[in-house]
RNA sequence: GGCCCGUUGGUCAAGCGGUUAAGACACCGCCCUUUCACGGCGGUAACACGGGUUCGAGUCCCGUACGGGUCACCA
């Protein structure tokens, strides 16, 4: 088998999209199990559609997600330009060849005769196709259109009663009829190659050995094999993946509201790129033991392409929070803190120019909550208890401080506390020990009551630590007002 | 509507003719932690339906239903 050449190609209409990034990520982890190359094509030919910020947001969030390629529009490669809209001479041959050998031909009718025609076949119950009016004009006919100043567009001349059959690497045995197609345009009206006909061509050009999309490039495929027949070019491999679905099981439209759809905004909340990787990875593809946490490499290692899932896949977002969690808990705090300090300083819980001992302060804060982050972002959720002017309790705390033994703890504590010199969670830590000796209190009894004395909440991180962080003198004002 | 694809617990999924139908997330319970979280252990919960084929079917075949994709001079 020749080298495996695979391609991510995306169209630059917009941010990098879950879905994109993972037909990229399919891609790249096919191709580097196989030792291939892996290259991005930006296929720009839709000027309507083009987005300024596009093709760089694919490019930079790709590589923030931790995909490398080995060709593409800025590391440049032996099979250039990697632009489709830059290879506008290449399809030329190619045209001239269909046209001579009577495999296509051009078509000069206007958008609205085409209308028409559909509008036609619809009122009548047909499927709407271009049903081939001029695939046979004289030269006379010809010479009348140019006459009215209309611009050819150029039609592939679809085989009649062909079967057009491939084995797809992930739904197995695949056929088309192709008097399911009309006549269909592979050069328009402009002189621009529409998309079936370029990819077959770029594909063939950059030696692409397997073609990994979306499904919902399946009908496509039967296009694109006619013209590598007609043109004579050997067929790549061809695998559609199934789409990545909502919550109503329709394939994720970039303005669905419902989940976040773009790993840009997943890396503005703090999610890890390892983790999203490794996230990605497994949505519509499944390794072959139990484990679920994966480093790239072993990615790399494990991928098997015959594992891929024909069916569509929700994306879950709880998952995903648990995934990260999972990355979280393995970095050094240091990290996590400064994933987490802008969204602090953002939510105006410290300083924008913070000094040694806010950061300090900080730092500890961030800590505790390492191990229950989800992400970086939800340091301000979580930690909402260590900033309230003043503590509130719900039915759930009320309960705890209606016990019998509040009044008599809440004297001892205050009296230990008040002595306490060091007030470090080893100290503080200490004093609960001492007053659990002095009044016979401990366990739940002893713990629950001074949390929500404190924190006003039934839970939280870690207690001495909280207790620490609050501060000496605020915590002995809410012990005193429950004695 | 035509053509294509799909359907295992709430979600992601393993399974490739014989299994008590894995595992993970979520949920619930217990344990650990003198509290909370982390962690550990356990539990609830699934083969869309109907026909075949077979000694035997989640697994193969045919229908039905449901869901999705696609039918552009967009990519």
């Amino acid at each position: 088998m020749s080298k495996v050449r695979v391609r991510y190609a995306p169209s630059p209409t917009g941010f990098l999209h879950i879905g994109n990034a993972r037909a990229a990520l399919f891609n790249y982890l096919f191709a580097r199990h196989h030792g291939g190359d892996f290259i991005i094509r930006i296929e720009d030919t839709d000027k309507a559609r083009h987005v300024e910020e596009g093709e760089d947001s694919q490019l930079n969030y790709l590589k923030w997600l931790g995909i490398e390629w080995d060709e593409s529009v800025d590391v440049g490669g032996n099979y250039g330009p990697y632009r489709q809209s830059e290879r506008g001479e290449i399809y030329a041959p190619y045209i001239q060849q269909l046209l001579d050998n009577n495999a296509a031909y051009r078509c000069y009718m206007t958008s609205e005769e085409l209308e028409a025609e559909r509008e036609d076949q619809l009122k009548n119950g047909q499927t709407p196709m271009y049903g081939g009016k001029h695939a046979n004009l004289t030269a006379e006919q010809e010479e009348q259109f140019k006459a009215e100043g209309r611009e050819p567009a150029i039609r592939l001349r679809v085989p009649k009663d062909k079967t057009y059959t491939f084995n797809d690497m992930v739904k197995g045995d695949v056929s088309f009829d192709s008097n399911g197609f009309g006549d269909w345009v592979i050069v328009k009206k402009d002189g621009v190659p529409t998309y079936n006909f370029a990819v077959v061509i770029d594909d063939h050009e950059m030696e692409i050995t397997h073609v990994l999309r979306g499904d919902d490039h399946i009908s496509n495929t039967p296009k694109q094999m006619m013209v590598y027949e007609l043109l004579d070019l050997p067929l790549p491999e061809f695998g559609h993946t199934a789409l990545i679905v909502n919550a109503e099981k329709k394939k994720l439209s970039k303005r669905d509201a419902s989940i976040i759809q773009f790993i840009e905004q997943y890396e503005e909340l703090g999610y890890l790129p390892d983790a999203m990787f490794n996230f990605i990875a497994l949505l519509g593809w499944s390794p072959e033991g139990e484990e679920e946490i994966f480093t790239k490499e072993e990615l790399i290692a494990n991928f098997d392409e015959n594992r891929l899932s024909k069916a569509s896949a929700f994306f879950d977002n709880q998952k995903l929070m648990w995934i990260n969690n999972q990355y979280m808990k393995q970095k050094n705090s240091e990290e996590i803190f400064d994933m987490a300090l802008p969204f602090l300083q953002e939510a105006g819980r410290v300083a924008k120019d913070p000094d040694e001992t806010q950061l300090d302060w900080a730092r500890k804060l961030v800590a505790l909550y390492q191990p229950q982050m989800s992400y970086a972002a939800e340091i301000t959720g979580l930690s909402e208890q260590f900033f309230k002017d003043h503590v509130e309790f719900d039915s759930e705390a009320e309960e705890v401080l209606e016990q019998e033994h509040i009044s008599e703890l809440m004297t001892a504590l205050h009296e230990h506390f008040t002595a306490l010199e060091d007030f470090s969670p080893e100290g503080i830590k200490a004093e609960i020990k001492a007053v659990q000796k002095a009044t016979g209190i401990k366990g739940k009894k002893l713990f629950m009551p001074i949390r929500v004395a404190v924190t006003g909440e039934t839970k939280g991180p870690e207690l001495p630590d909280s207790i620490s962080l609050i501060g000496k003198e605020t915590v002995l004002e809410r012990i005193k007002r429950l004695i």
